[in-house]
DNA sequence: CATGAATGAGTTTTCATTCAT
DNA sequence: TATGAATGAAAACTCATTCAT
């Protein structure tokens, strides 16, 4: 389907030229149309972006809940935050397009969609909090594979590892990226295991 | 000095809409003159760009020898890696337009300074460690202040505690921003410390 | 038949926009159909437009006509030449859609169809003349109830009644149109009869 | 002054195809710059039609207060209007080209401006029936030059000349032109003369 | 130093039109 | 009959840049 080969070709570029840098003529290039065929699919540049920054959205407040599921199989706390903490060393080129897509979007996002944007996102981290990590870590707590503290504490933590995480994305080839995600790892584990 | 100002307003803009988004227009807008007269302070927008850069780059090499210079009056590891970590927790505007700046260039340049900016960054991130980071942790084992543990895992956690900081620059108030700062440097500190 | 109803709606269309303004994409979809659609009906917008004209030409000399047999049923010659202009007072949507779009058409032709619409307009023009209001008007003269006097003078002051009519469509609420309407009538039939 | 040259071409070019079929090329064309040139002196083809169209406005404003001084000059009421109506006989080609421009967008005024155009009209209409059309008149019948009669209803009667007057410069050569402007006038200082 | 005027080279967008289905 | 998909040609518009003053 056209569309989605439309929306993929735009999230790459998106990513590489953010939106004022990515021309439409080069989108249409990549679909092999000329440029007024994109408008055969989408109304504008900017609906087209707001639909790759929707559906990416959506994917990822879906596999929130994936991601959730999955947990259940998981018996320790420690496997489980590392399987939330997992999904930032995928290094497969889709996946991290759209992780950069993603990062790009929430800091820097095109004027037109500031204010979407920064509620949207903040949505999605309050979800990722509420749906998966702080359950882990009360539940870890209770447990007690998890030293009591302030939970809050602890998320701020695991989230800046993430934060950190993608910042490493645009430094280190992915032989370090993956050590040092392995580094951070251990060091924020340390912290809070009992 | 007018070519200061121009650089001041074009940092700002290049901040708000990276270099794509920022108008020569608006930068001249800023500092109430003409986009022409631009041209007789600065080759072109590149060139505007590329001098916004390489002084911000020199000043913060400076200021790495400035940091340097005051880390000697400080006695303990903990009061200086605290000392170096608090630039990032000054928050006043123009402080803070060049941290973004900064950031903004290393994770999205431009496409003409893609090589220049990886280059640069990586050399002033080379020298951040080497001059101070660095230093201070193996002082600080030496003195059985810091537990003894590899030094570069630490400073890849040091790092990363700045990467941190900045992306909370964007989703938090500031407030929030300097009680995040406080957790996540109590949580690294508490890591290292013997 | 929808090849009508495109008509219709077109008419419609090129009242509001005028030729250039009318757009194919807004004409079919006031018919229910998408527009490549319309080009099984028609060749292309030209020949729309040229079909559209042509129909009310035809329409309107065939009009011609019916009011020429109308007018045997009057005895009068005042009678008469007010059933003529009555035609003008009928303030029906479609009627009133074709009245303006011929005077559109008229006034300010596409580029395309300037030199046949005006011969057309003059030849439609001539024979509202020759076979409605001359006659009349000679009738009239000779059964003493118009003063005599050069008719073609006569002529132009009637059709100068209908140009003005026109006009008013554009400036007038329907009420205050009716009203002017009449009171031109009655400075008209006052300058002419015996 | 190049802005003005761009108005008059403008003016001239709205006049042969309307607001759509003016094409901004064109336009710079006749002025022998280049289309974005324009922009340097208006913002739009919106707000250059505009302008366009305000300047005409304020002329004919202008205008209405210069006849008014001329009418002193007068000293019958049949000369006073006469010299209202002749306006409408210059047939100059910058005259004739405001003129129609004039009615074109007063009849067919592109969709943007509707509004405007139709306040901005009917103010125009009021102020010239105000300030020229009924203080002659009631002069005139106060000197008896004129019939006593509802002065509305004569109004009326002499706007719907200048409407004719208007229709004609499209169908008729300038001699047929003047001639039936000369029969329209008769007509109608036959009618309303004591 | 500064600017008014202009422009080249794009960029998005519109729209009538085509064509395979 | 109708349409989904695509396109050529052109439209308006943007923007960095030039240049004479």
């Amino acid at each position: 389907m056209t569309k989605n080969k439309i929306k993929k070709a735009a999230l790459e570029l998106f990513v590489k030229g953010g939106y004022e840098g990515a021309r439409l003529a080069d989108i249409a290039a990549a679909v092999n149309i000329k440029p007024p065929s994109l408008y055969f699919h989408f109304e504008s540049k900017e609906k087209l972006f707001i639909e790759v920054f929707d559906d990416l959205l959506n994917k990822r407040l879906d596999y929130l809940n994936t991601v959730r599921q999955e947990l259940n199989e998981l018996t320790s706390a420690k496997d489980q935050l590392r399987h939330i903490y997992n999904d930032y060393s995928a290094r497969a080129k889709d996946n991290q397009d759209e992780r950069v897509f993603w990062k790009r979007t929430a800091l820097f996002p095109p004027n037109f969609l500031k204010e979407r944007v920064r509620n949207d996102m903040i949505a999605y981290e309050r979800q990722f909090e509420d749906v998966l990590v702080r359950p882990v870590l009360l539940w870890g707590m209770k447990a007690r594979e998890i030293k009591r503290q302030d939970v809050e504490r602890c998320i701020v933590a695991f989230i800046s590892l993430t934060a950190a995480a993608f910042t490493e994305i645009h430094y280190s080839d992915p032989d370090t990226y993956r050590e040092r995600l392995e580094i951070l790892w251990d060091f924020f584990w340390d912290s809070i295991k009992s």
